[in-house]
DNA sequence: TTTTCCACTTGATGTAGATCAATTTATTTC
DNA sequence: GAAATAAATTGATCTACATCAAGTGGAAAA
């Protein structure tokens, strides 16, 4: 169950076995079944969190009690809330397990701990937040330049190995639109 | 003109004199007349840039030719596009002054030499990175789960300082609405 | 001053997507 | 494998926002 990480280590970066055994000796292996929560709204999220298997969401609960998803993530990605962890305050965001879920977990300290001893895991981890900001930017552009169809064809394609693994109605409310409106649109698409 | 970065990197973090004189040193000053551009799309970026004076936008033309605004900036923000630069790759992204502006701008190599020579300096920046990250991150929620009078009230609220510095239409591009939608808003807000 | 030009407003109408309600189709669960 | 539960579709209607078109007011230019 480490092993999907350290692939992903190898793939990304260089290093002697001591690292190797550092980085493992901190991880944290942590199983979730479908439905459990990773982090619950008002805790404080203390890790950063890696998935091997399954598939997740990150998502706010409004006033009116609706859900929210901001993101989604699958095997050899990276989830957590960066604003709890960084000011140490209650989350305002839930992460539960879409399906049956592994990840490893660094706790802040260790995961600092890393960064600075490991120059290479620093830099990759910094690439990474890099092109997560890049992300966000192009679908920020996405929500104030495209329809709801344009929106959803964007998704399939960006996510298409694993966006058939994620219910219509969390994917529509990832794209901030009805599930019966995403139904209509693949009809429309289907017809065409 | 150099004055008020000076006094920001005062407000943020401790210097010795060496450090300052050796930020003042790779330190470049622009002056930009009202319209003209910083940056413009399919040019790579090469900088970083604090606004010293006047405010400006960072925005996307679409294949309609319709300009969607996705950053303002204005005195002591930081601007350019990340991607562009981080990647070198022709950006798609135009940067603007919609007043008169002065600015400072650093090269990446000198940037990233200050960084590497100036903890603080670079821990200044990882906090504005994330700062700017988490503002993102609560601007996609808002996309996917707020009205367009909810948003604008957000944005307002948010950016008493200079909202009013800002020309409704560009205001109403910001936040994906038409400017005759975001006049009838503020209309119904003046009513109550 | 008068002309020109934007920024903004207002009205009439159109449309994308929401809402509400009823089925149908898949998945779980026992 | 039937019953129960959840996910997705479909139709009718409603609403927020867009579009198109005129008109107003205020600042810059001449």
């Amino acid at each position: 169950m480490y092993d999907t990480f350290q692939q992903y280590l190898d793939s990304k970066i260089t290093l002697t076995s001591d690292e190797k055994e550092l980085i493992r000796s901190v991880s944290i292996l942590k199983k979730l079944r479908k439905k459990q929560y990773l982090l619950q709204e008002g805790d404080v999220w203390k890790y950063h969190a890696f998935i091997t298997k399954g598939c997740m969401r990150t998502y706010a609960v409004d006033d009116k009690g609706i859900e929210h998803i901001i993101y989604f993530g699958v095997e050899n990605w990276w989830i957590g809330d960066r604003e709890s962890l960084l000011n140490q305050t209650p989350s305002r965001l839930n992460i539960d397990a879409i399906e049956d879920v592994e990840v490893v977990l660094f706790t802040a300290p260790n995961f600092d701990m890393l960064c600075a001893k490991i120059p290479d895991f620093r830099d990759m981890i910094q690439a990474i937040i890099s092109k997560s900001f890049n992300v966000n930017q192009t679908r920020i552009l996405a929500s104030i330049s495209k329809s709801a169809e344009e929106k959803y064809l964007d998704f399939i394609q960006k996510y298409a190995d694993f966006a058939m693994r994620i219910p219509q109605a969390m994917i529509a409310s990832y794209l901030g639109i009805k599930p019966e409106t995403l139904s209509r649109i693949r009809n429309g698409i289907a017809k065409k």
